[in-house]
DNA sequence: TCAATTATATCGTATTACGATATAATTGAA
DNA sequence: TTCAATTATATCGTAATACGATATAATTGA
């Protein structure tokens, strides 16, 4: 048992962990505002799309990656709380078009400034945590070309 | 209506959309290699823990950013499967220390390669879109103190 | 010694994403 | 034009799972 695959689950793990405290604030952020984490990530979603893309139920489903179906019911409850509008494309009404509404862009704006805070002191210890990743895969990288060249096995 | 937030907006939004890439490539890894992706985010947890930790139940709960119990049943889950084992702690016999099983670090080992490789390539549009989440920021903080320059509330 | 603390475990519940399926609108080829 | 195929959304039952509340067990310390 040689475990050279150490180095890199802690580095993999690390950046996990990273990543999971920049969601647990935001999810905690999103509960203070009054919203489930995912409406936050819906209303993020279709206020954030570019400007020429009206925003439907597969665009959303797309973006979070999640299946439309689970779209339907998160636009539902969103829909429920006032958060969201649906409306039926007028060219295409197979589609509907979701709009966030006022109430929506007020908690949404205040979230996305909190957001940015936070990334503002996590994205150091983030992209730190990548980097270290990555930098173990060129480590390997360089042991594997070290190996091969020892057994005469260099093709380039 | 003055919409200053939009751009924030859109790129969180791409941010949290590169994000969710990164997880669903890796959920679909785990299920590949047969596993659940917690299931997958234990083991790395465990595997990954700097060489002087003996990770417990608290341990894994802390890193996964969930209650303890959750990670009882979890590892429950992984235990029954083969993947993990509880060890009762010799100095502390309320504490369980998690050993992976050599089953577990085979499925691991090539799981945190994929990962490795998956991260090789998106981690440039991770950064990317982090980084233009923090310009805008900088942006807003230009503009306010610029509006407080006009305003005559420079207090720096 | 024993009350407080710490670590893990059990159990019932609520949420939620999904698969399967249904409905409705659009498209395109005959 | 017609209608079969496609596309978009919706409905519903189910399974998975994280959690709160609570229980058990070991340790600590006054």
């Amino acid at each position: 048992m040689c475990e050279s695959s150490q180095p890199l689950h802690q580095a993999l793990a690390e950046f996990r962990h990273q990543l999971r405290t920049f969601l647990l604030a935001s999810e905690t952020a999103a509960h203070q505002a009054g919203l489930h984490p995912q409406q936050h990530q819906l209303l993020l979603a279709i206020a954030g799309a570019s400007p020429q893309i009206s925003p439907s139920i597969a665009y959303a489903a797309d973006r979070l990656g999640l299946k439309h179906n689970s779209v339907v019911e998160l636009v539902d409850r969103c829909v429920t709380e006032g958060l969201l509008h649906r409306k039926v494309d007028a060219q295409d009404r197979r589609r509907v078009c979701l709009q966030v509404t006022s109430k929506g862009h007020k908690v949404l704006d205040r979230l996305s400034q909190v957001h940015l805070l936070e990334l503002n002191s996590l994205a150091p210890h983030l992209i730190d945590a990548l980097q270290k990743v990555l930098q173990n895969g060129m480590k390997a990288a360089r042991i594997t070309r070290r190996k091969k060249i020892s057994e005469g096995k260099t093709y380039d």
